[in-house]
DNA sequence: GTATACTAACTTGTATACAAGTATACTTGA
DNA sequence: TCAAGTATACTTGTATACAAGTTAGTATAC
């Protein structure tokens, strides 16, 4: 069941998207919220209909969403298949597996432009937290990873995170809006291991790098189980199926 | 130019696919094999002409394309974008990467069923050499792969496979057509280094490992740059630009 | 009551139509 | 001859139409 009155993403990061990329980027989130349950099944002219749209975008974006393995097509439509906790560790044993080899050739090169990007984006994730941007916070949060990635110039591991980002993207949204309203104070501790981060490339001290890179998992992966508590017992009031 | 008269890719891997598949696969093999040059401009009218189908296929075909870096959605059109030497490279980074943490994994698990299957592929691309069926044993060689990063269960690694898969298989097929035309003899090594694969896995040796998967690279590596040269003069008789 | 056959309402895949925007080439003016 | 403006022929994005196939439900025959 998609539920169109209350829209997850938000509308400024869509300025420049297709049609398709809006819907995609909607149910997207709203599976990953648990608002659409895994096991449901979405046809083109039912999402056509809930958005007032064609059935050419809507086409596209379940093509999005299958290649990110979040619905499967199959004949008589497309079944959603929510992340579960299994998929999310193996999201980041990925996330690691990048990172680390990205790390590698950071070493040997020179990291000063990157370094200055990334404490920008710091900065400003500061600005996000003192005015409660949960959003724009994870934008930022997102947008360091990615910096961090671009730094080496490697055509097929930014392919894997062009296909990572999308869910990453939803997952940090989520996370971030509810550890706004729960626990702001431990915000200080995602700022902290940013920063070593940012020492670590600095540095090129790999056991530092290794260091916050699970440092940051774990603390994801927990703030995660959080929301998936929530979400599920959000959802046990507020889900009616068709 | 797409070169529609003469089809590179082979038709019977093509049974279960749709039509937006079969173009994209023909394109695909088209520019990897340089038959399509870089730079050049794709549009969905032009592509649907060559092909006597609709927009709608094209337009999936270019999608798909698009997410393998081969090409690129701009506004007036898809711009061709070649593969690089230093592309193949970092796809065989990714491969190294990606086959590694498989290994990683396999160490604590039982890989009997696995190292018997695998046994029975190297046995089908003995058998495609005996018949020189070119295609076949790219096949054998492509799947042989697919089975080891498959024997984990892995939804994120496998994604990164499902989006590798594509280049990889047009790749190794221009590369083993070219091969079983040169030098046939080189394929009992190409046999013995799949064996060392299996090997490893069964020993479960990380060094045999490494060393075999440097061994496969450096084999294939060596094939492509044959393959590059060979293309390039072979194009320098035969396009003709509109 | 049960099983079988048929109908009707869905599904996707592909083709076509239409709208909005862009680049290029030609024409017209000086 | 050169410049500027307009017209035309492209491009993509979205909507709609049509065909082929699947599923489920109902009605009918036994």
């Amino acid at each position: 069941m998609v539920l169109d009155q209350e829209r997850l993403y938000p509308e400024k990061w869509l300025v420049r998207a297709s049609t398709g990329e809006r819907i995609a980027c909607e149910v997207r989130i709203q599976i990953i919220a648990g608002v659409i349950e895994s096991g449901t099944v979405l046809s083109e002219n039912k999402l056509a209909n809930d958005f007032d749209v064609s059935r050419s975008p809507v086409r596209e974006a379940l093509k999005l969403l299958a290649s990110e393995n979040l619905v499967r097509l199959e004949r008589m439509g497309a079944v959603v298949h929510a992340l579960t906790e299994k998929h999310i560790t193996e999201m980041y044993d990925v996330r690691i597996l990048i990172e680390t080899f990205v790390f590698e050739r950071l070493v040997s090169q020179n990291v000063n432009p990157l370094i200055k990007e990334l404490s920008k984006i710091v900065q400003m994730m500061k600005v996000a937290i003192d005015y409660s941007d949960a959003d724009e916070f994870a934008h930022q949060d997102l947008l360091f990873h990615e910096t961090i990635i671009q730094g080496i110039d490697h055509a097929y591991i930014s392919m894997i995170w062009k296909n990572l980002r999308p869910i990453m993207e939803s997952l940090i949204l989520l996370s971030m809006r509810q550890r706004f309203r729960a626990n702001v104070e431990d915000f200080s501790r995602v700022i902290e291991n940013h920063q070593l981060y940012i020492d670590a490339i600095n540095q090129k001290d790999r056991q530092l790098m290794n260091q916050s890179l699970h440092h940051n998992f774990d603390d994801v992966q927990q703030t995660i189980d959080q929301l998936w508590r929530t979400q599920q017992t959000l959802n046990k009031g507020e889900v009616t199926n068709d």
